[in-house]
DNA sequence: TTCGGGTTGTGAACCGGTTCGAACCTAACC
DNA sequence: GGTTAGGTTCGAACCGGTTCACAACCCGAA
C-alpha cells in the first residue's frame, strides 16, 4: 500500500508538504506542487480513508437507515434510497446502508463508532424509536417522513393532506358525489404510519366541505385479500362513482378486479391514486395519480443534512419541517360520472 | 468523545490492558477485566472505527456496487440488495452502498482508499468494465451475475439455462406444441445481459429436442410498448398455446392484454414466467413461474466473500462459479392446451 | 546595511486504536 | 535461597494521515 510518506520521498519533500500540496490549505511553490503531483500519479496514491477520518474526525460518509416493514410496499423505498444515494455522491459523500430490523442498534453503532458524519432516516413513524437515539447523537440527522415530535432534526415529507384534498377536489369538480377511499392496512396506522391518517382526514374534511359522501376504508396489502377488499367495497357502495387509492397493492390489483366486474375506467368508475410516476410506469398502471416524488424528498434531506454537517447551518439555526406538494397527473382514468 | 485512554484512566490500567481486556487476545486477570468492563459501561465507550481500521487494516465494511440500467426492472435489484445487506450484518459487516452510474469510479474509490474489506458486484454484465478494476484491487470480490471471464472472483447466478429448459419441458409435458418466449429487450442483451441469451438458447434447445415450435422474441420494458408487443405476438402466432415470459414488464402487462382479447389462463393460453416469489405477490401476478431467489444469491455471495476476507479461503484456493437451480412454482396458470 | 514582512518548507505532535517485547510479581522447583 | 516459569501488566512503536509552530529564505523599504 502506498502512503503519503512514499509520495514525499519520491517527490523529495516532507509529508506535510505533500498534504498541503494536495489539500491546497496552504500556499506551496509551483515547483514543489508539480513534483508532488507527478509522484502521486506515478505511485497511484490515494489517501487512506481511515487515517484521514482519524485525523480530521470527518468520514465523508452518510448513514442511511432504511426501514422495511411488513404490509408496506418495498419498491417505494428504493426510490427514496436512490434519491439519497445519488445526491450524497454528488456532494462528495459515500453511503453506509443499514436495513437492519432494529434501527436503533444500527444507528447507535454508526454514531458511537464515528463511522458517519450524519444520518438520514427513512420511513419515519409517528413515534419512531430511532429518534431519541438520534437526538442524543453528536451527528446531525435528516428525516423522510413526519414524526410526532420534530425537535432537533430536519424533516421532509410529502404533503399528504394536500394530496387527499387534491384527489377529492378533482373528482368533485368532475361531478362525483359519492367516493370510496382505500387506504393502507389499519395495521400500518397503528404502527405509527401517520401519513395514512393525514391523507384520510384531509380527504374526509374536503368531502364534507364539498358536501359529498366519502367512504373511507383500510385495505390489505396483498393479493388475494386486497382483491376481495375492493370487490367488497364496490358491492357495498354500488352508487359510488369515484375511487381513491392510497394503497399500492390496491392499485396493482384493481385492473383485474375491474375486468372481472366488466367495468372500465373512467366510463363506469373514475379512479385516482397516490403513487409515484416510477411506480406507475414500472407496473403499467395508467390511472391518474397524485405523485409523491420520493427521489426528490431523498435529495432534499441529503442537501440539508450536508449543510448541517459542513457547518453551513449551525445546531442553533432553526430546524426545518418541509412538505413537498404533490402534483396531479391526469392519465385519463377520471371523467364525469355515468348517467 | 470518550476514548480508550479515558477508559484506562478510570479503570486504573494502561491503554493496552483495556484493548486486551476487550478483545480477549491476551489473558487479563478477572480483577482488571472487571474494572475495565465497569469503566466501559460507565463511560459508554465504543471504539472509534477509523482508528481501529487504521491500526488493524480491517474496516469491517463490505462495498456493494449496484447497477441500475435502463430497461431493467429496478425492484428486482432491491431483492439482491436486501439479501446482501442482511447477510453482511449477520456476519458483523456494515455495507457501503454505491449506485453510482460509473461503477468503476466507485469501485476504485472504495478500494484505493481502503474503505472496504471486500466488494459485491450486482448485475454483472458479460464484459463488465468493473471486473478489470476489481481484479487489480487487493480486496476480494464476489459477483451476482455471470461474466464472460470469471477468473479471480467468486460468481453466483441463477441457472438460467435450467430455467429455460424447465419452462419448456413443463409446457411440453402438458401437451403444448407451439410456444412463444418473450425476453427482455434486445438492448439489454447488447449491453451484456447474457442471462437473456442463456435462457433463450436453452429454451430453444429444449424445444428442438422435444420437437416443438418455439417463437422467441424480445419485448419492450415499458407500457404501452410491451402491451403492443404481446398483442402483436399473439396475432402473429395464433396457434401458439403456451407463453413463456422472461420479462417482468410483460408479466405485469399481460393481465390487461389477455382481458382485452377475452382470453384467460390457462383455459385459452398457458402462461409461465421467470421471476421471484416476491415480485409475484407484490404485483398480484398469479402466473406459474420459475423462481429466481434473488436474496439467496446475495446471501451466498456475501458468505463466500467473508470467507475470503477472513482468510478462511486463500487467494490460491480455487474460485467458485455457482449456479442456483430455479424452482417451478405452479400457480395454476398452465394446463392442457385447448382442443 | 539592516530590518520587517510574506512566502514556503519542515519537524513534531496528534487523532485513537492495536500489538510487540520487556518488566514485574509470585509461586514452584531444585 | 536462588533460579526459573508462568501469568499480568505496561510502555512504546506503529498504522497514515493533518495541522500547528517555527525556521529559513527572499524581497523591498528605510
Amino acid at each position: 500500500m502506498v502512503t503519503i510518506g512514499d509520495v514525499a520521498r519520491l517527490a523529495g519533500v516532507s509529508r506535510s508538504t505533500v498534504s498541503y500540496a494536495l489539500s491546497g490549505k496552504r500556499a506551496i511553490s509551483d515547483q514543489a506542487r508539480g513534483r508532488v503531483e507527478a509522484a502521486v500519479r506515478e505511485l497511484g496514491y490515494t489517501p487512506n480513508a481511515g487515517a484521514r477520518a482519524l485525523a480530521t474526525s470527518q468520514t465523508m460518509v452518510i448513514g442511511l437507515l432504511a426501514r422495511f416493514l411488513e404490509d408496506e410496499f418495498a419498491p417505494a423505498m428504493l426510490q427514496y434510497m436512490l434519491g439519497v444515494s445519488n445526491t450524497a455522491r454528488e456532494l462528495g459523500y459515500d453511503l453506509l446502508l443499514s436495513t437492519e430490523e432494529d434501527g436503533t442498534r444500527a444507528l447507535r453503532r454508526m454514531s458511537d463508532s464515528r463511522m458517519v458524519d450524519g444520518v438520514v432516516l427513512l420511513n419515519v413513524a409517528d413515534e419512531d424509536d430511532r429518534l431519541p437515539v438520534l437526538r442524543a447523537a453528536p451527528q446531525p440527522g435528516a428525516l423522510v417522513g413526519l414524526p410526532g415530535d420534530c425537535t432537533g432534526v430536519d424533516v421532509f415529507d410529502l404533503d399528504f393532506e394536500e394530496a387527499g384534498r387534491l384527489m377529492v377536489d378533482h373528482l368533485v369538480r368532475l361531478g362525483h358525489r359519492e367516493l370510496i377511499l382505500v387506504s393502507q392496512p389499519e395495521h400500518v396506522v397503528e404502527r405509527g404510519g401517520a401519513y395514512v391518517w393525514r391523507l384520510q382526514n384531509a380527504a374526509r374534511e374536503a368531502a364534507r366541505a364539498r358536501g359529498v359522501v366519502l367512504h373511507a376504508a383500510f385495505g390489505s396489502s396483498r393479493q388475494p385479500e386486497i382483491g376481495r377488499d375492493l370487490t367488497g367495497l364496490l358491492d357495498t357502495y354500488p352508487d359510488a362513482t369515484g375511487l381513491i387509492l392510497n394503497n399500492e397493492a390496491a392499485a396493482a390489483a384493481l385492473p383485474s378486479v375491474l375486468h372481472e366486474r366488466g367495468l372500465s375506467a373512467p366510463r363506469d368508475l373514475s379512479v385516482i391514486g397516490r403513487y409515484s410516476e416510477e411506480f406507475a410506469s414500472t407496473f403499467s398502471l395508467h390511472y391518474s395519480a397524485v405523485e409523491s416524488a420520493p427521489d426528490r424528498l431523498g435529495r432534499m434531506a441529503v442537501r440539508q443534512l450536508v449543510r448541517r454537517i459542513e457547518g453551513e447551518i449551525s445546531p442553533d439555526d432553526p430546524y426545518v419541517v418541509r412538505f413537498v406538494s404533490p402534483e396531479l397527473v391526469d392519465r385519463g382514468s377520471t371523467g364525469t360520472p355515468p348517467a
